[in-house]
DNA sequence: CCGGCAGGGTTTGATTTCCAAACCACCCTG
DNA sequence: CAGGGTGGTTTGGAAATCAAACCCTGCCGG
């Protein structure tokens, strides 16, 4: 895993937002993961099943284990190669990916493509506040800028 | 709102996510949409606090307004201009720019430079299945695809 | 009624990234 | 040792991106 990366280094306001997107925000990563988590780990299915070119999606493989989203071990059923694998952070990323599979399914397209389940019924999911217990709507969140020099509205033009 | 797309005309597997990306998968969407979730409205705020370069900014935030994302509004405090609000769709997106920024904090940033708040505590999220009402964990998560020939580890080879 | 300035972008020309196709190296099988 | 599967790298050209400069409009002060 490379070096974290500092939030007062973006451009722009410092946000893990932009931090997490260096790492997954690329075309082809979160297809990527989508497949790794499908149970398909050799290059060539990720290749295929994504439709990325292979060297970009070598490269953008490289990045992720480098990253610690991915990491490289050995297939069980061919030890000769070895496959990709999620670690705990690549793990965590589950939640988003399936939350934006249901908003293109939602706003974006014509007709869901695949049904999403939960052991025996639809996945439908809401966001909860382990803290209080609730249901977590926008107008209930709140954002506090730790970074000297930024808030809410941008950059602070200090005398 | 542009039409839907139909996920069948993907490369790769039918799937919303490659439908979501196409429209937030670019690389200052989802930034610009912190942005006016942040109640910053003016296409200078979003610039200067994304650090985006001004054309792209412009080419995705008329691209968010026509995927329905975004809408031109009068601003209140100033009638002469119009800011970019969200609508339904890019209100619904707001808890993935939150799960994207929480994923940043714990596992790229050296130190999260915001905190996010939930009234008056932190915000740690769950996932919660409204089906059945418990906690989602990722291996009760299934997929069942319903597009011909493409099953869970890809396109299938039909006789 | 002219200069200056703020807002909201376009245009420009160099740079970077991306892509598709070809290629390479390794191993196994027949 | 030919052929095929696997996991990539290389190559040349097309497309997207960037920073910086520029443009237009509508005030506002003098």
């Amino acid at each position: 895993m490379t070096t974290p990366i500092d939030p007062r280094d973006m451009a722009g306001r410092p946000c893990s937002l932009a931090a997490a997107l260096q790492i997954i925000g690329d075309r082809w990563a979160l297809p990527a993961i989508r497949e790794v988590m499908l149970g398909n780990h050799r290059f060539r299915q990720i290749a295929r099943n994504t439709g990325a070119p292979t060297d970009r999606l070598a490269a953008r493989l490289k990045a992720l284990v480098e990253s610690g989203v991915l990491e490289r071990r050995p297939l069980p059923d061919d030890a000769r190669y070895s496959g990709y694998y999620l670690t705990a952070a690549g793990r965590d990323l589950g939640a988003i990916t399936r939350e934006l599979i249901g908003w293109g399914d939602r706003w974006v397209v014509t007709a869901p493509p695949a049904r999403i389940r939960h052991r025996d019924h639809e996945l439908v999911t809401h966001t909860v506040c382990e803290t209080c217990g609730e249901r977590v709507h926008g107008e209930d969140v709140h954002r506090d800028d730790l970074v000297p020099g930024w808030d809410q509205s941008g950059p602070v033009t200090n005398p």
